[in-house]
DNA sequence: TCAAAAGTGTTAACCATACACCCATGC
DNA sequence: GCATGGGTGTATGGTTAACACTTTTGA
């Protein structure tokens, strides 16, 4: 059933940069392309939007068929429309970036293509078309956003530690942070609840749990509160 | 002739929201309609993107064939690709924001499409499809980003007051800034030349004319300087 | 008892804010 | 000489940054 239009279209995908945090790494969510172009490749989870889907629909779809990775943290990131970035033709791709939660997605859930992995960001494979520049941008992205909005806490579990999120913070950010100022500012906005938890099964003194209080975030976001690491 | 394709595409189109600045009001430049839907209705400068064309492109040439502006200073803003946004079908549109020194244009240059025109953000007509929305969506990304980019210059003519800024900065942010600190935040920076000239034909104490250092500022952004007011 | 990470305060430098008057110019 | 906006300094409070030791726990 063929599809005709009176002036040509460019076809339209969505790409999407999945990053989730292991405590030590910052990891990026490829899958390994079956298919020409680049069969064999890694390359960003994605495909192509359809009729009538809303494009953050699509990348939940794609992400789910093609990684079964479902649940995740999205922001649209750039839409890239080089003429030349695909060799099949006029391909342009809408980009999102998405945070997991790494402790509750690490088994790649049953699905048919099983060819997808973390990889960290810091030591990634050559990946297919201009994929590399994508998640560039999606990592610049990340570096920026974490400083000023509280979506560090979504790569981190519900309950975490204070060394985890500063340790993420570190990782996101490539610098070191002084642990007693990053304590005070953290703990003065008051947005993290003491569970009343510790750490289980390390073979030293046991840290505190915390949440962070998204209810309280959203009252104060609309007072003009400003979070800021 | 005919454009076949095995699976439906959605349509592809651009859209810019053009800022500009006249010294008292934050402007935008919009186009009257001439064909259905929405004749007659004032819209956002845009259109469809053309086979071989970058998007970036094709937004300046949507932009200079439909209000004979060129020469602005564009980013990308947003995709908005709601199924319902258009009532002629799937039309997904990738927007830009741009800013415009009005002082060098507020001639509409002589153009195929003459029903252009600059209208103040705080008071607009109805728009025609979801661009009230891509509109509210540009203004809040311009104020966010005036604050730590230093993009307000692009409103101003090349040499501009200290006043002319601060009143821009106070349009864009919709609040008042105090004169002493203001001046001395952004002399501060070090990234304002003083040109020397003065202002002319003005009923009052004539205000030094500043420019913008830009390639001090792209030296100093490298070494991780942040511009912020 | 050692190793490993948790937890905790103080000081000094800097930055942001609040605030009011004199100056130059054209009419 | 008056109206208009240009131009300037200081004091205070708050914020950031630098910095090191004690505590808890398990092995």
């Amino acid at each position: 059933m063929p599809h005709t239009y009176e002036y040509p279209r460019p076809s339209l995908t969505v790409d999407a940069v999945v990053f989730g945090f292991d405590d030590q790494d910052l990891k990026v969510l490829l899958i390994q392309r079956a298919l020409e172009p680049f069969a064999g490749n890694w390359a960003l989870p994605g495909g192509f939007v359809q009729m009538e889907e809303p494009l953050e629909a699509a990348v939940r779809r794609e992400l789910r068929e093609e990684t079964g990775v479902s649940n995740v943290y999205l922001e649209q990131l750039f839409t890239f429309g080089d003429p030349e970035r695909d060799p099949r033709g006029r391909v342009v791709s809408v980009a999102y970036y998405g945070l997991v939660k790494l402790s509750e997605h690490h088994v790649l859930a049953a699905t048919d293509a099983r060819n997808a992995a973390w990889f960290p960001v810091t030591d990634l494979p050559p990946l297919a078309f201009d994929h590399d520049r994508i998640l560039e941008t999606a990592h610049r992205r990340l570096q920026g956003k974490v400083r000023y909005q509280p979506i560090g806490f979504e790569l981190l579990p519900k309950h975490f530690t204070l060394s985890q999120l500063q340790h993420l913070y570190e990782t996101v950010l490539e610098r070191p942070l002084d642990k007693r100022n990053f304590r005070k500012k953290i703990l003065a906005m008051g947005l993290l609840i003491d569970t009343g938890e510790i750490e289980q099964d390390v073979s030293h003194r046991a840290a505190r749990l915390f949440a962070f209080n998204q209810k309280k975030y959203q009252a104060l976001e609309k007072k003009g509160f400003n979070f800021e690491i």
